[in-house]
DNA sequence: GAAACGTGGCC
DNA sequence: TGGCCAAGTTT
């Protein structure tokens, strides 16, 4: 990459990228923050925490990550487990093709490689659901392998950096090229993952998105922009409105000793062909998404990607199947204390939440059961 | 290369 | 409330 070492000479002089290495690593090693994932060298933890924090914020993946490390502590025993036990860990977080791909690759790398993920970038790339940004970051972090990675704080704060902007639409990929160029002129060979986390560190705690706190940026000195800088128009929220339905009933099942009666929820799971959260658990959809105010049990949004979902949430009792929508897939009776387990839709699992039918969080269990049914 | 893929949390 | 995300990858 020639262009980009004449790029790095036009932004710095000569001899400031070794100063710039030194700043960013030494700010990263006072101000890195304590993450589960960073007690780890194990390339599989390491893993994960990437695949966990793909479009996803630190703040909601910390809890996640170490209740899926506790589930699945190694690559053969996610490997091992069902696909519906590593979508209910992954219950909530979103894009559950992510959990899907690592479940895949995992069962690839142990069945052909004992176990043992690959070491280099190129080789790591070749995984399911491992993509530029992922195979460059394990393989740094994990093994010192030189190379750069590019995510959305890396591209943030190499372009306020060097003073680029997104010109158009067609100028965004252009730009993409210019910074990857860049980051590679810059990673550091001497300490290439802590260069990195570095970057990605300054991005996600300093060079932000709005309010970037320039003042005690590590790098300002070489910065171009010393502020927030241009950012194309996003998409325009749509609104949809849909009814689910709350169907409780006690259970009359005395087969399982352990729990011979209970309550159960009716839910539904989400077929393996669509597009959106296939194989999830859901409560039916209503036929009829205008709820009669007397059958109102709540009402949710819940956005999806560019839709604002204001959901109407109804009670419907066992008989009235009819208020349901046609079955997309199997609908089944599940004891509550089971959904919870499940590989739910966030939807699904904040609406449970909400109704007190389940805890949100496993020390938040006490609940009145006679306030269910009572809340509007 | 654009579009699709989810969600909790914060302002 | 409505908008805006957040350590990308796949098709």
């Amino acid at each position: 990459m020639p262009y980009a070492g004449k790029m790095v000479r036009q932004i710095f002089e000569s001899g400031t990228i070794s100063a710039l290495r030194r700043c960013l690593i030494d700010w990263y090693e006072r101000n890195r923050r304590d993450l589960p994932w960073r007690n780890s060298q194990d390339p599989y933890a390491i893993w994960v925490s990437e695949i966990m924090l793909q479009q996803t914020r630190v703040a909601v993946v910390i809890d996640r990550y170490q209740a899926f490390m506790t589930r699945f502590p190694t690559l053969v025993s996610l490997a091992l487990a069902p696909e519906q036990d590593v979508l209910a860990q992954w219950s909530g977080l979103g894009y559950y093709r992510r959990a899907r791909m690592l479940h895949k690759a995992a069962q690839l790398v142990a069945a052909q490689r004992e176990g043992n993920l690959p070491v280099t970038s190129t080789e790591l790339r070749l995984l399911p659901g491992i993509g530029a940004y992922t195979s460059a970051a394990i393989a740094s972090i994990a093994h010192g392998e030189v190379v750069a990675v590019v995510d959305g704080n890396v591209e943030r704060v190499l372009s306020r950096m060097a003073g680029w902007e997104v010109v158009s639409r067609t100028g965004a990929t252009a730009l993409r090229r210019k910074i990857e160029a860049l980051a590679a002129q810059l990673v550091d060979p001497a300490r290439p993952g802590d260069f990195n986390q570095a970057l990605m560190e300054l991005g996600a705690t300093v060079c932000l998105p709005r309010n970037p706190q320039c003042l005690t940026c590590p790098i300002s000195a070489v910065c171009k922009t010393r502020g927030e800088h241009k950012t194309p128009p996003r998409a325009r929220m749509l609104s949809c409105e849909v009814g689910h339905a709350l169907s409780v009933r006690t259970s009359h099942n005395t087969a399982k000793a352990c729990c011979p009666s209970g309550r159960e929820v009716l839910l539904e799971q989400r077929p393996a062909s669509v597009t959106v959260m296939p194989g999830m658990w859901e409560l039916p959809l209503l036929r009829n998404a205008a709820v009669p105010e007397e059958d109102l049990r709540m009402t949710v949004r819940h956005a999806i990607m560019q839709v604002n979902y204001y959901v109407r949430i109804r009670t419907v009792f066992e008989d009235d199947v009819q208020e349901l929508a046609i079955a997309a897939g199997e609908r089944r009776w599940v004891p509550l204390g089971e959904a919870a387990g499940m590989a739910l839709t966030g939807l699904t699992r904040k609406v449970l939440s909400r109704a007190r039918l389940f805890p949100a969080a496993p020390l938040d269990s006490i609940t009145p059961l006679a306030g269910v049914g009572m809340r509007g």
